[in-house]
DNA sequence: GTTGGTGCAAATAGTTTGCACAGTT
DNA sequence: AACTGTGCAAACTATTTGCACCAAC
């Protein structure tokens, strides 16, 4: 996710409102690093902003990603977790804890360019998921 | 997911029965190539076997899943999806279509030896998505 | 006969939607 | 004033579980 004024202003262009409930997401989001699922976010929010609604938040979430503000990440099978760091980099999946771990890539790997992907094929993303267990879970 | 004699071999030394609703399952998943999800199966399965219920192919995924004989993709958030190809390749999904295809990787690409994983880390697979648009979506 | 499997029905959980009212622009 | 956002409640969908009966061994 870029800085707040620009996220803000890309709402105000795209005609969308800012509202006080919006900005406490952005906020929480910028200073994130854990991944968190839809209600993780809406539990946090809560703390700073207690009338807001599950529903608000996860209006929010799928509008920031649709503009590509963020990824939903698909690596727990139970729910969709977000991640507000859009440069390339892959993650870590515990199966027993569900904690979800950062990996940097370097940029020379080029995760973009898989080989063998369809001249057809629009990639928007790549996704890699080390699935295991970690330290803590052995 | 293996030759089906070698299933039922691990199956009857783990103590586990092997039962028409199984076989007509194990049958299935090997000449499958379309990664399909718990339900697709069942359906699938309906044609061979009538009867079976929806719970009998959920409990016999779960049981191949956690011994290694098929993988569970996180790919499409709405639902999971099996692979019983369990040799290193990775994916493409279609944001539009959730169509999921096979990608090949060349075996010196080494995907399970991924930088940066934590020595104490225990990966037990590396998942890789390319997330985007099929030809016939755009 | 013992033990695990099957199938039904119900519970659970995450996600998504319709709608009336409120707030932003 | 126009139009989008919010919050509630309900709907939906996939997944998971309890349990009585059945079948493999």
């Amino acid at each position: 996710m870029r800085d707040i004024e620009k996220v803000v202003k890309r709402f105000r262009e795209a005609g969308l409102k800012i509202t006080p409930q919006r900005l406490s997401i952005f906020n929480l989001l910028q200073r994130n690093r854990t991944h968190p699922s839809a209600d993780d976010i809406y539990r946090e929010v809560l703390k700073v902003h207690p009338s807001i609604s599950f529903t608000t938040v996860y209006k929010t979430l799928q509008t920031l990603r649709d503009m590509g503000e963020l990824q939903e990440l698909s690596i727990n099978p139970e729910r969709s977790h977000f991640d507000p760091d859009m440069s390339e980099h892959a993650h870590t999946f515990c199966r027993s804890c569900k904690q979800i771990g950062d990996l940097e890539i370097a940029p020379e790997t080029h995760l973009l360019k898989l080989p063998n992907v369809p001249d057809s094929f629009e990639v928007h993303s790549v996704q890699v998921h080390a699935v295991g267990l970690c330290g803590e879970c052995r």
